[in-house]
DNA sequence: CAGAATAGTTGCGTTTGTCCACTAAAAGTA
DNA sequence: TACTTTTAGTGGACAAACGCAACTATTCTG
């Protein structure tokens, strides 16, 4: 018999994951937070730095020229308090600007600047490519198949169908 | 012409997400929002709320008598400062114990009480229920290759795999 | 044996988000 | 018109979580 090898009682490679293997909320969260990561790498000084809701809005706003922070809030699942903040900073950064709704005194407006397009453009550029590196090995119909249930699932979590 | 209908010039249901239709991140991250609330509500009162890693420390501790923390940080993608204070939370609650470990002066194993051990069963439960709720309506062999697709996104982004 | 790597702990700072209360405006209702 | 309810946004307080960096103690490498 040979000398027993040192190391952990259960490593790394071999932990099975018990449930969770065949669980989406443990894939979804660990992914997530590479993800995240990642995103910030990539986004390096960008202004947009820490992913928080940052990206969303900014290209929405661009997309979508004067549409509003509670809008956004809802599309981003956070509140309202939360996204007032979001848009300070990203004012902050010049990247957008707020101006009152002319036909509705409670509600505002969000419109790009000449800076945030041009950040939006390399965002855009940034995202797609991320994913396309996260998919890298999976086969374009699975990625399809794939981004189509999430889709769902998303838009069954906003009660946007049905 | 009728009269103009008030209302946002951008209502949610109509918004377009841009690029990040088409991205992975965008829906992670969302979803991830909504399922870690949701998984919340579940857990109510089970001393585990609040699923931070917790409940994969959980599992694995119940599933993996012995399991060392560095070994659980390196799978939840946290540093070992943040799976210390997890580990000191859960030992708090009597979940799990920590000793050192015999062969390796410094290393701890974890081992699960009973109190963790009931929790566990509870919690294999409620974990593999959401997941099945969340995926309402999608074919169960669709299911079955998400699974599989994220499976393999998270296995490279640990660097397991090749 | 010396130097490098690993496991864990602790303090620090930062970020983030949620809850709650409050104002103002609009919509609904009688 | 007068009332009540709902919606949009703001601001403060509070708490939790995470990462980084520094430090100790072991163990591994050569």
């Amino acid at each position: 018999m040979p000398a027993k090898k040192k190391g952990p009682p259960h490593p790394v490679e071999t932990v099975g994951l018990d449930v969770l293997e065949d669980t989406l909320s443990f894939y979804i969260r660990t992914i997530n937070i590479a993800l995240s990561r990642d995103l910030d790498d990539r986004l390096e000084g960008l202004d947009v730095a820490r992913g928080t809701g940052k990206i969303t809005t900014l290209l929405l706003v661009d997309s979508h020229p004067g549409i509003r922070p509670s809008v956004i809030a809802q599309l981003i699942l956070r509140d309202r308090s939360a996204m007032g903040r979001l848009v300070d900073q990203m004012i902050d950064h010049d990247l957008v600007t707020r101006r009152n709704a002319p036909d509705d005194g409670r509600a505002q407006e969000l419109h790009i600047t000449e800076k945030g397009a041009d950040l939006a453009r390399k965002v855009r550029e940034i995202a797609t490519k991320q994913s396309s590196d996260f998919f890298a090995g999976v086969p374009e119909e699975d990625q399809k198949r794939l981004l189509d249930i999430l889709r769902r699932v998303y838009r069954r979590t906003l009660g946007l169908d049905q």
